[in-house]
DNA sequence: GTTTTTGCAAACCATTTGCAGGGTC
DNA sequence: GACCCTGCAAATGGTTTGCAAAAAC
């Protein structure tokens, strides 16, 4: 969760109006503390009486995903989910019971791809890396029993 | 694409009934040659006149992605495609313009995870790693001039 | 003959769109 | 005042489910 407007400010910054509606989805995102849905947003919003609607709240998620202030994450559900996050390249270590996440710089992609178009000729241009596990705060008050899906090794 | 009769092979095994449906949906995906969606095979389905439902479609799909016979793939779109692929871990490289794919065995997740798990105390688990670009006949006949979207070093 | 599986239709859920009214710059 | 943004409701698209008939073992 930010301390700061710092969507708010991306919003201006963007040249896009600045709105009460967009505001207050800005903060419902900024007070999460993991990933969340759209409904999820959707369903804070009624239930806390902003007045503010369905379309509303997913024109201003593809807003803020557009300005790379949240990104789409596909749960291993199938669900998407978002995450607020900084714009610049980068991926996400997801836990699997809170939904709190980090940031993740450097994936060492270069290597992999560079691994890769030698092996299948493939040239690769875009890719995605979604890591899940347990953050930290699990880890501890989970006790050691809780492990997370085990991890293949490869 | 497949010469085999693997899927139908795999459901025996499992201790499935080895239906005419079920057979028809595994031909349909044995001759796709790239991703498909669900909707692919329920329109393919019913060009052909099969006689195979929608629910039957999805109901097989779904058997099969529990086998590992298949597995989803979230396109950057957002939409959920699916791949033949062996029922083992590993990952895939997907053509951006014709929807084929290559499997990678060796993801290198081994190095990567060992950093987060220091860098942010995650205990890594489960990973998805999906990478995009374009295939040797597609780079071949495209010519030098296309690219895939272009790859963010980090 | 009992258990699965199927097809159909209806239900469902998330997401998008059309549009008239309202707010912003 | 022109244009952008909003809410509502309806449309959409993908996926799931209930159920009676049909097929499999």
């Amino acid at each position: 969760m930010r301390t700061s407007d710092a969507l708010g400010t991306a919003l201006d910054r963007a040249g896009y109006a600045v709105t009460a509606p967009r505001r207050a989805v800005a903060d419902l995102v900024e007070q999460r503390d993991g990933h969340f849905t759209a409904l999820d947003l959707v369903t804070e919003a009624r239930r806390r009486r902003l007045g503010v609607g369905r379309a509303t709240v997913f024109r201003a998620i593809e807003l803020f995903e557009e300005l790379g202030l949240v990104e789409r994450l596909d749960l291993p559900t199938g669900e998407h989910a978002y995450v607020v996050c900084e714009p610049v390249h980068h991926h996400h270590v997801v836990c699997q019971r809170c939904g709190r996440d980090a940031e993740i710089e450097d994936c060492g992609i270069d290597a992999l791809a560079a691994s890769i178009e030698s092996n299948t000729g493939y040239l690769v241009g875009l890719h995605r890396i979604e890591l899940f596990g347990l953050c930290p705060a699990c880890l501890s008050q989970g006790g050691a029993s809780r492990r997370p899906t085990s991890r293949s090794s490869d």
